[in-house]
DNA sequence: ACAATCATGTAAGCAGTTACATGATTTT
DNA sequence: AAAATCATGTAACTGCTTACATGATTGT
């Protein structure tokens, strides 16, 4: 097999597929946009991600010339829409854990007093509900619906957590 | 305010601060022994981000010499006490979403036909299914807890999914 | 005694970050 | 025409990874 792709990789061979062709650019965008906080997005990660993935000929690079400064325009070769199915139902790593900042934090949070555990609970599910009343007006077509059940799962594991700081 | 600590900074002084004094190799030990595998716990990412802090003023070293090889064990700072709290106690990053490897794929699993589809759903059932089983052996004393319901949430919203693909 | 494992690191590589540079377009 | 924003990158830095080196201890 190949070199796996990571999730980046394959998030950003997902988004140009959704389009059919885009640039570095509309990546970054599409990255920088969604709801989730962890990629920024940045250009100094993206443009040479996607150049990475044109060398390795999972895409094809197409240079757009409208009178204007040279810009690339990719789509997926074969090669990359078989990188793209591999990584996307890639079962055993979709069951991972992934990193959780507040369980990172709740296993550890019988060091500090009851008090502060309550208080520290109580701010995160605040902040979590300014989250999702934001969220609900992102407009982000079909992903939509698998970020609102995520939110819903993750509201009703918020409502289990009294019993766990006492 | 100093320099905000990453996650895996914050976790090793909870470590740390748990044990009331450890080495490097114990904080090492501790991450891979973690049922989350985001952090391999690898020597090379902790020994000298340990260093770090202690060059910080977060941890105080004492060489140990029990007539063999010399080694470092340390515990907290004042410094150190303020910074993990800080860490831990910060609700905003609590409340963010982390990475989720399931959600990054599902926001793109329109891309294949729906058969497909459920296949992928059935497998990552099935390997989270396992994963419970397993890590129902698992002994970490009360982060336990935390971890298990995480697990129980994590089912449900698995169990929501079925909606979403069709 | 030898092998396996425990323990303490270092070195090189890689994938992300922020910050910068610069060209084109749009807004005011 | 000037300012703001869109767009295409590059450069330096950081924090993690794998792989290696090596010393000490334990098991057979």
């Amino acid at each position: 097999m190949a070199n796996r792709l990571t999730d980046l990789e394959g998030a950003a061979l997902a988004e140009i597929a959704k389009r059919g062709a885009a640039t570095s650019y509309a990546v970054a965008q599409a990255f920088a946009g969604s709801p989730s906080e962890f990629w920024s997005g940045s250009a100094g990660a993206v443009y040479p991600m996607i150049k990475r993935m044109a060398a390795r000929g999972l895409l094809n690079s197409e240079t757009a010339l409208t009178g204007k400064r040279p810009s690339q325009t990719y789509c997926l070769t074969e090669q990359g829409v078989t990188a793209l199915h591999g990584w996307l139902l890639d079962c055993e790593r979709a069951a991972g854990l992934g990193f959780d900042p507040l369980r990172t934090r709740l296993v550890h949070l019988h060091l500090v007093p009851v008090a502060q555990r309550e208080q520290f609970l109580a701010g995160v599910r605040s902040q979590f509900a300014q989250r999702t009343a934001k969220d609900a007006f992102e407009s982000q077509p079909l992903s939509r619906k698998v970020h609102q059940t995520w939110l819903r799962a993750r509201a009703q594991w918020l409502g289990m957590l009294d019993q766990l700081i006492e």
